[in-house]
RNA sequence: GCCCCCAUCGUCUAGUGGCCUAGGACACCACCCUUUCAAGGUGGCGGCACGGGUUCGAAUCCCGUUGGGGGUGCCA
């Protein structure tokens, strides 16, 4: 680490986060934006997991984050993975830093407990710590903090979202750098690593605006130029709160699990806070990173709203090819969670069938609920949907007409349709009411892909079979 | 309490002083299409938080008010 400012070269963008189990969807964009800038400036992206104590146990924490981000798009293969760093092999370094910023008069010991910190506080009626022992000239020593003497005047963040942000330094307590016990605080540590790793952007989420004159006199007391800083805002929930673990679905795995596609999501996380330029917001990344700048993005929460994800998810499901869709709907149809035995399943049934599946679903974990009558020896039959249309006596004897017409048609959808509506007008029904009964015996429910298609590729057998049992049934 | 940020349809946004009678998207409603459900098509509803300035002219610039949010640990 050598003083001075590594100004010169490629820019490099660094993302932080620390692993808590699950990927925050609001981390995935903040790495996206990271990602496109470092990208589009043939600069490089540095991935840097911050280590934490629960996280030490929990490697899978971290291996986590690498998954999701690959998901979205920013490969393993092609991004700087650093860390975990915090912390662990690299704490003298940090402690080294903390040192020197004592030597040179940038920092104090203290020997103030949170107790006597408060009584003081509470005394003088002023938050927070008074400087009490800037100028005692105490030495290291056991229960002793090292605090950063935050020097007067005032810190100005320039910020490439929000602009120019101007901090009174009187209004920044003298932080803590060391704790009691020697270790480093995590600011600290993060400055030092930031300066370690030649960074020179620091894109974040807002939160953390209020802490960066603190890195930023840091920066400045070890002898660097501070990063550029850019903070944007947050994702927030109906309630206009920052999403939280809590009470929000937040977690990027678990749209990923949902059927949500990865194009679709990037793309709808994009649209936060930023938009593309042009009449429609749908765009492929390489125009996002083409066109995504700092300076466009907004300065307001915004909020994450499901109902648009899905319709994203829904058009980026449809332009899909066939031969793709059905591709990726492969780990929806096997598996435990499917409701059928492994071999009735048909691929080339469900290859027929997909194009009128794909026009009816948002995510594709809905695809088995569709296409479940076609694979099971007979159907599940939904009772709310079975009385319903079985309340009337004409469904009855629609459902007996067409057994009989079935039984003596030609077996395509073409004719299936037309002895469907025939059995109909015979009863005074027409063919969206005629339709309802053959439906509801043969799949289970009211609702599904197109029926006459469906009827065709399931074969007569099978669905003379479904009728006869629904007519059983009724008896 | 103190510090900081924010403010265009319900939501996400376009808008950088005249092109704004404020544009698009999601949601919602209606109609068309239709074998259910979707998809698709057409149309509709709906917004510059408020009050002062500056200016020939303000959604756009300034100030204030109100309302939101975030940060304030020997947490990360």
């Amino acid at each position: 680490m050598s003083s001075g400012t590594p100004s010169s070269g490629a820019p490099r963008y660094r993302f932080a986060p620390s692993p808590t189990g699950f990927f925050h969807v609001g981390g995935a964009r903040t790495a996206l934006y990271n990602w496109a800038l470092a990208k589009k400036s043939g600069g490089t992206f540095v991935l840097r997991i911050e280590d934490t104590d629960e996280a030490r146990n929990r490697p899978e924490w971290t291996e986590g984050i690498v998954d999701a981000l690959e998901w979205i798009g920013i490969s393993r293969d092609d991004a700087t993975f650093e860390g975990p760093y915090f912390q662990s092999e690299y704490a003298s370094e940090h402690v080294a830093a903390a040192e020197r910023l004592y030597r040179e008069g940038h920092a104090y010991y203290c020997d103030l407990t949170s107790e006597q910190i408060q009584e003081r506080s509470k005394a003088s009626g002023k938050p927070g710590y008074d400087g009490y022992s800037r100028d005692r000239g105490l030495e290291a020593g056991p229960g002793r903090v090292l605090r950063f003497r935050v020097p007067p005047g005032v810190t100005v963040v320039d910020d490439l979202v929000r602009g120019r942000v101007e901090f009174q330094n009187d209004t920044i307590e003298d932080f803590v750098l060391l704790r009691g016990n020697g270790s480093p605080m995590f600011l600290l540590a993060n400055v030092v690593d930031d300066v370690s790793m030649r960074i020179t952007h620091v894109v974040r989420a807002e939160e953390h605006l209020p802490n960066t004159p603190k890195q930023q006199l840091l920066w400045e007391a070890l002898g660097h130029t501070p990063p550029t800083w850019a903070h944007v805002p947050v994702l927030v929930n109906e309630q206009r709160k920052k999403l939280s673990k809590r009470r929000d679905k937040v977690a990027l795995e678990q749209y990923r699990a949902e059927g949500y596609l990865a194009d679709a999501m990037v793309n709808y996380l994009m649209t936060l806070g930023w938009a593309p330029q042009g009449e429609t917001e749908i765009v492929p990344w390489s125009q996002i990173q083409a066109q995504f700048r700092l300076e466009d993005v907004n300065h307001s929460p915004a909020f994450f709203d499901l109902k648009k994800l899905a319709a994203f998810n829904g058009e980026y499901i449809r332009a899909m090819s066939i031969d793709d869709f059905v591709e990726a709907c492969a780990p929806w149809l096997h598996g435990d969670a499917v409701p059928w035995s492994a071999d009735s399943f048909d691929p080339a049934v469900f290859r027929a069938l997909a194009e009128l599946v794909q026009t009816r679903i948002v995510t594709l974990s809905e695809v088995p609920a569709l296409v479940d009558f076609m694979f099971l020896e007979s159907p599940t039959l939904d009772p709310v949907a079975w009385d319903k249309t079985f309340a009337s006596p004409e469904s009855t004897s629609m459902l007996r007409s067409a057994r009989d017409a079935y039984g003596a048609s030609d077996w395509h959808a073409e004719s299936l349709k037309t002895a469907t509506e025939n059995c109909g007008t015979a009863l005074g029904l027409k063919l969206g009411k005629a339709q309802a009964p053959v439906r509801v015996a043969v799949t289970g429910r009211t609702v599904g892909p197109p029926l006459f298609e469906a009827l065709e590729l399931l074969g007569r057998d099978d669905v003379l079979r479904r009728l006869d049992a629904a007519l059983q049934r009724l008896n």
